[in-house]
DNA sequence: AAAAGCCCCTGGATGC
DNA sequence: TGCATCCAGGGGCTTT
């Protein structure tokens, strides 16, 4: 469900109200795509220090270990002093002196992994082929256009791959490639470098637009506070096959790239 | 090494 | 109303 924007929006809204806090209890409910990897009451006793971000994974650092955290396509978390007993889809529930963090995954695509260190293996196998945080300083636009040269695949789906820039899933791909006008079909190493200087900015304005706008385009999107983005980012070509594209009135096309749906102008997307 | 497919799982929308 | 089919925001793993 969630790429960077939400990801990040989610951990905003509960970050600072959890530092400090210590694990008093772990409630566990089915099993989600990778068990914790310890016993959950290992965790008990143990502060959560802070919650940082990479790609699309939170992780939760704590004094003696660090919990992974991944939302999957279908994952929400809900952060508060008191929560009702958990429902069928509430599948990990971190009690702690400041609150409840609550993972509700229907689809259990979701993940709630224990490291000992972000070093470790368990870490790195999750982490450690992961691209340049895009709205970083490090996202640097001579190594982007170094690393796409590399690339035979559609642009579209090394975007996605999220080995060379993190954080921009399926939506967002189709967003960006629009306003730097690339047809996601065109092999990463066919676009000259303007162009992928247009995409550099590209992919950091629709995910820094779509973090101020409380992460967006996502039809039930919701943050640990309870609220919503719902629609508050219209998608130029994102689910709008067959309808107007917005710049020029030429129809949207939907087609398919590695089972997952792609949207784009044939018009302002020449190639 | 890189690219392409394959799954994991549930629920909502659509169509007959 | 009921049932079958298709589709969905991700991404690690296996196979080419």
């Amino acid at each position: 469900m969630p790429e960077l924007p939400e990801v990040e929006v989610t951990r905003l809204s509960f970050a600072d109200r959890i530092a400090g806090g210590q694990v008093r209890a772990v409630h566990m409910g089915k099993p989600l795509r990778w068990p914790l990897g310890c016993e959950p009451d290992q965790l008990v006793g143990l502060h959560v220090m802070r919650v940082r971000r990479r790609g699309k994974y939170l992780l939760l650092d704590m004094d003696g270990g660090l919990l992974l955290v991944h939302l999957g396509m279908s994952g929400s978390l809900a952060f508060g002093g008191r929560m009702p007993p958990p429902g069928i889809h509430d599948h990990f529930d971190l009690v702690t002196t400041r609150g409840t963090l609550r993972l509700n995954d229907p689809r259990r695509f979701g993940a709630v992994v224990f490291a000992h260190s972000e070093t470790d293996a368990v870490a790195q196998k999750l982490l450690g082929h992961l691209g340049v945080e895009p709205l970083d300083e490090g996202f640097v636009l001579a190594d982007f256009q170094h690393a796409l040269a590399q690339r035979k695949a559609p642009i579209k789906q090394v975007l996605l791959a999220g080995e060379v820039v993190v954080g921009v899933g399926n939506i967002y791909a189709s967003e960006a490639l629009f306003q730097a006008g690339i047809r996601p079909t065109t092999a990463s190493h066919k676009i000259s470098k303007p162009r992928l200087a247009k995409l550099h900015t590209a992919v950091r304005d629709v995910l820094t637009r779509a973090v101020q706008k409380g992460g967006s385009t996502l039809r039930d999107f919701s943050d640990a506070k309870g609220e919503s983005g719902y629609f508050q980012l219209e998608a130029m070509v994102y689910g709008r096959e067959g309808e107007p594209c917005r710049v020029c009135g030429g129809i949207i096309r939907g087609i398919r790239q590695g089972q997952r749906s792609t949207f784009f102008c044939a018009v302002c997307q020449k190639s």
